[in-house]
DNA sequence: CCCCTATTGATAATGATTATCATGTTTGAT
DNA sequence: ATCAAACATGATAATCATTATCAATAGGGG
C-alpha cells in the first residue's frame, strides 16, 4: 500500500498523526507481510517512541484497521495479528506449518467461483479468510526422515 | 458421525464416558450443524448434569476435539467454538452474515485446486479453515430498502 | 500565551481459558 | 467385599489478551 494512498485513508477519517501513531504505522510499513501481535508492535514501535504504551498501540491498531490501512485476523491461538493491506487485492490467504509455525502467504484467488455461487443465490460477499494447516516443504521433510 | 464411529475413536483414546462426558458429547450430537462455546455447551449440559462444571466442559471439549470427533474453530471474536464433526468430509466451510451474525455452511469444495497446486511445491495440507464474510440474503434485502 | 479538545499512559476491569488442588469416584488386584 | 492407586470432578485462583477508565499532557487556533 502505497503511502499517498495510506495519506488518503487517515485524511478522510480525520486521523492525525502523531508521533506514536507514526511509530506503530512505521512499525507496519518495516514488515510489510509479517504478521505482527499488539506485543510484537509495542516492542519495536518503543524503538521510535519509548514511553509508548499498550493502549495506545490497540488504539491504533485498531483505528488503522477501520480505515483499511491494516488487516486485523485471527490465526487459532487466541489472539489478534495485524498486517498492512496491499492494494488492489481482496484479502490474500495464509498457509500454516503445524511444525514450525511459520506463515506463507499465497496470492492464487480459485474463491471466486465460490463466492459467484453465493451471490447467485443472494448473498452479497464482503470479505473472506482463508487458512491451511500444512506441514512446509522443509518440515516435511524433517517429519521424513 | 456415527456413533459406533465415535466410540471407536474414545476407545482408542482409552477415553471414558463419564456422566459429565456423556452429557457433553450429547449437547454436541443434539446441536449438528451448530457452532456452540464452552458456555453455551455448559447451560445446555446442566440440563442433563446439574453440577456440571465449566472446567469439565473445557476439559471435554478439548479431548473430543483431539480425538477428531469435534471441530474446534475460531470465528473473530475472541472464542472458540465446537461442532460435531461429519464423516468423510474435510472441515467445510462458514458464511458469516455481517448484520445478523448468522453462520451459514457451504459444503462446495474448491480448494482442492489450489491444494494441490501447494502439494506440487513439497507442502503437505492437513486440513484448511474458510470463513465468508458476507451479508445474507435476508439482510441484504432489508440493507436495500 | 491561553483555552479547548484530542491524545496519552498507567492501571483497573473484563472475559475466556487454563492451572491447581482437595475431594469424590472407579478400577482392578487381592 | 476391601483397599490402594489412578482417574475425574468442581470450585476457585491464575493467566493472558483485550478494553475501559481517568487524570495528566500536548498541541493547534485564536
Ligand atoms: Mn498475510
Ligand atoms: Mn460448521
Ligand atoms: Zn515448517
Ligand atoms: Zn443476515
Amino acid at each position: 500500500m502505497t503511502d499517498r494512498l495510506i495519506w488518503q485513508r487517515l485524511e478522510e477519517g480525520n486521523y492525525r498523526l502523531t508521533q506514536q501513531r507514526q511509530a506503530v504505522l512505521d512499525v507496519m510499513k518495516e514488515n510489510r507481510g509479517r504478521h505482527l501481535s499488539a506485543e510484537e508492535v509495542l516492542a519495536e514501535a518503543r524503538k521510535k517512541a519509548p514511553n509508548l504504551g499498550i493502549a495506545t498501540v490497540y488504539r491504533t491498531l485498531d483505528k488503522l484497521s477501520s480505515f483499511e490501512v491494516l488487516y486485523k485476523m485471527v490465526f487459532d491461538e487466541g489472539k489478534y495479528r495485524y498486517e498492512i493491506c496491499e492494494d488492489e487485492h481482496h484479502r490474500h490467504h495464509h498457509v500454516i506449518c503445524l511444525s514450525c509455525g511459520q506463515i506463507i502467504e499465497i496470492e492464487e484467488d480459485l474463491l471466486s467461483k465460490l463466492e459467484k455461487h453465493l451471490e447467485g443465490k443472494g448473498f452479497e460477499v464482503v470479505d473472506h479468510q482463508l487458512i491451511i494447516y500444512a506441514n512446509c516443504p522443509d518440515c516435511k521433510k524433517k517429519v521424513k526422515k
